[in-house]
RNA sequence: UGCCGGAUGGUGUAAUGGUAGCACCGCAGACUCUGGAUCUGCUUGUCCAGGUUCGAAUCCUGGUCCGGCAACCA
């Protein structure tokens, strides 16, 4: 739980000390039109780390007022991220669906009061009405129509007795107003499009300025968090709550939303990519999809602690994705069991060993963790190990294998370069050389993973990287299509070995395979005869970061 | 050129009139049976111009730049 005082902590605390309200209750309110992803992370964790933080509740609310795109598909995604994640609401799962009565019964008030009118202009001519920012608009012809009237067709428009669109209802508030959401905003639509909670038993629905602060006043949310686009709308959701009668008003305070370098955060941008097949489902790991995460092998606790470290702020910013790889490093470094593994296998063999000779070594499953013990790889005349790690002419920085030089085998002794066996092109296809035993004590500069040949699993393993090819996606501008901007190589699917145990990985499971970097035995692939991981990260810095790639 | 909001190292974020700090990234070194981890050190910052004050990132004035707002989407 996040305990940083960020200005909406403090905001939160003298509301408090001020008596305005009695607890806190907050509440995460997405519509279920679409997966949630890292930037829905931050709300849900300032959402529920605030209620936390001052002993009170968090809501999880569907804000379902658009029939149009929203479905029970959605609703239980959403609930398992957030589960996931590692919120509970408790008893307190609502949709705003549940309120269309209340929230019929509120316009009807609207009305009655003289503050809500049944407007007849045509969508379209609107526009000519609300006028244009620097520019006052005009006022509806049916501004002034009899309160009985409004009532009669608010009546009829729920009934059914008018077409899509022909009608709507108002709030009467200022057409002169400098903030375009009050000129007259909507506050109710005719939509005959079956609803997946309510079925046809609405035709007509409230818009989000009505029915979020009715939601939140139901509900007695005391603040109401939100992102900076609905800075603007902040008197209109002050006007809904004033006009209805709440008392104390919920408040709605503004944040900044996360942009994260290397990916997109839009819903329109990111179901075009998995409609237009560029990944492979909402579950990409390439996503920043909270499922595309937990496919990935990221820890939930690295995203909440992502989302404590970023802060909140109302800075429009753009966080290097490189802060959020730290935590998943941070936090699987301690937790990932150690593996071997090779992705792109050079054979080794050791020619004092005769082929009989097969043998067993103890390595721990996490230097970082001891109580997690040892266990026990074969090791034999034939190893694979990384063809990077060889160098027929050594750079100077490079400290691995090389003619005539040795190397230790991870958890196995040593191994000194003898003479290349090589292909007619000239390419190394075995390492010849001699092991000698740990007691050897031979000086050398690393430590080498390795795979026994005659006892390997083969793996296939994706080795993930950015989406996009450049930082700042956000950047391309609009005449431009963000998809030249695809990284070709996000995805490389390559085939290597791995020690025994890796077989039996558990799906969902992350692993760290020695030098290269987090793996996670992918939730729906892997099987007890085919075994795909999926990289979740490398390890930082490493040399062999891009192993495999060709 | 209307309204709302914002601006602190490469990135993110503290400092609420009193030594500009932390983290990430990067670089260097120590240590290490992972070129990982761990440890140590280092580089780089208050948008600009005035003003108030003993003292300004902070308060005032004026600018500059950036973001958002003209769906019967949320």
């Amino acid at each position: 739980m996040s305990t940083t005082r960020h200005f909406i902590y403090e905001e939160i605390a003298a509301d408090l000390a001020a008596g305005r309200y009695r607890a806190v209750v907050t509440r995460f309110p997405p519509e279920p039109n679409g997966y949630l992803h890292i930037g829905h992370a931050k709300a849900i964790c300032l959402d529920f780390g605030m209620a936390a933080a001052f002993g009170g509740r968090c809501h999880l609310r569907m804000d379902d007022t658009n029939p149009a795109k929203e479905s029970m598909e959605y609703v239980e995604a959403i609930q398992r991220d957030i589960r996931w994640l590692g919120f509970d609401w408790g008893e307190h799962f609502y949709y705003a669906a549940d309120y269309f009565e209340r929230m019929y019964e509120c316009a009807v008030h609207l009305i009655r009061t003289g503050r809500a009118y049944v407007c007849q202009v045509p969508q379209e001519e609107w526009k000519h009405y609300r006028g244009v920012p620097t520019e006052p608009g005009r006022e509806s012809p049916y501004r002034n129509r009899p309160i009985e009237e409004s009532l009669d067709l608010f009546a009829r428009m729920r009934a059914g007795e008018f077409p899509d669109g022909s009608m709507c209802l108002r709030a009467k508030i200022d057409m002169a107003s400098p903030n375009l959401h009050l000129r007259d905003p909507v506050l109710y639509r005719i939509l005959r499009v079956p609803h997946y909670r309510t079925g046809n038993r609405w035709v007509i629905y409230p818009t989000y300025d009505f029915a979020h602060p009715l939601e939140d006043a139901f509900e007695g949310v005391t603040h109401s968090l939100c992102t900076l686009e609905f800075e603007v709308h902040r008197p209109l959701y002050d006007w809904v709550i004033q006009s209805c009668g709440f008392q104390p008003p919920p408040r709605q305070i503004e944040f900044a939303r996360l942009n994260l370098t290397y990916t997109v955060m839009s819903k329109r941008r990111l179901g075009e990519l998995v409609r237009e097949g560029h990944v492979r489902g909402w579950d990409d790991p390439r996503l920043p999809t909270l499922c595309g995460m937990r496919r990935r092998g990221y820890p939930p606790e690295a995203i909440r602690k992502f989302c404590d470290e970023i802060g909140v702020t109302k800075y429009d910013s753009l966080t290097e994705y490189a802060l959020l790889e730290h935590y998943v490093r941070e936090v699987l470094n301690l937790r990932a069991p150690r593996r071997m593994a090779v992705l792109d296998p050079l054979k080794v063999v050791i020619k004092n060993f005769d082929d009989s000779v097969v043998r067993e070594v103890e390595v721990p499953n996490n230097p970082e963790n001891p109580a997690e013990g040892t266990r026990r790889i074969p090791f034999g005349r034939e190893l694979w190990i990384e063809r990077d790690d060889y160098r027929d002419d050594p750079p100077p920085d490079f400290y691995r294998l090389a003619p005539g030089r040795a190397v230790r085998l991870r958890g196995a002794g040593f191994f000194t370069c003898r003479n290349v066996v090589r292909d007619s092109s000239g390419r190394p296809i075995e390492i010849h050389g001699d092991w000698a035993p740990a007691s050897a004590r031979l000086k050398v500069r690393s430590t080498l993973h390795w795979v026994s040949v005659a006892h390997a699993v083969p793996i296939e393993v994706r080795l993930y990287d950015h989406l996009f090819t450049i930082p700042d996606v956000s950047a391309i501008p609009d005449d431009d299509d963000y998809r030249r901007y695809l990284n070709p190589r996000s995805l490389v699917e390559v085939r290597g070995w791995g020690e025994p145990a890796l077989a039996a990985t558990p799906p969902g499971q992350t692993v760290q395979f020695e030098r290269l970097g987090y793996f996670c035995a992918d939730s729906e692939d892997f099987r007890p005869d085919r075994y795909v991981f999926n990289r979740t990260v490398t390890l930082k810095d490493s040399p062999l970061a891009t192993a495999g790639r060709g």
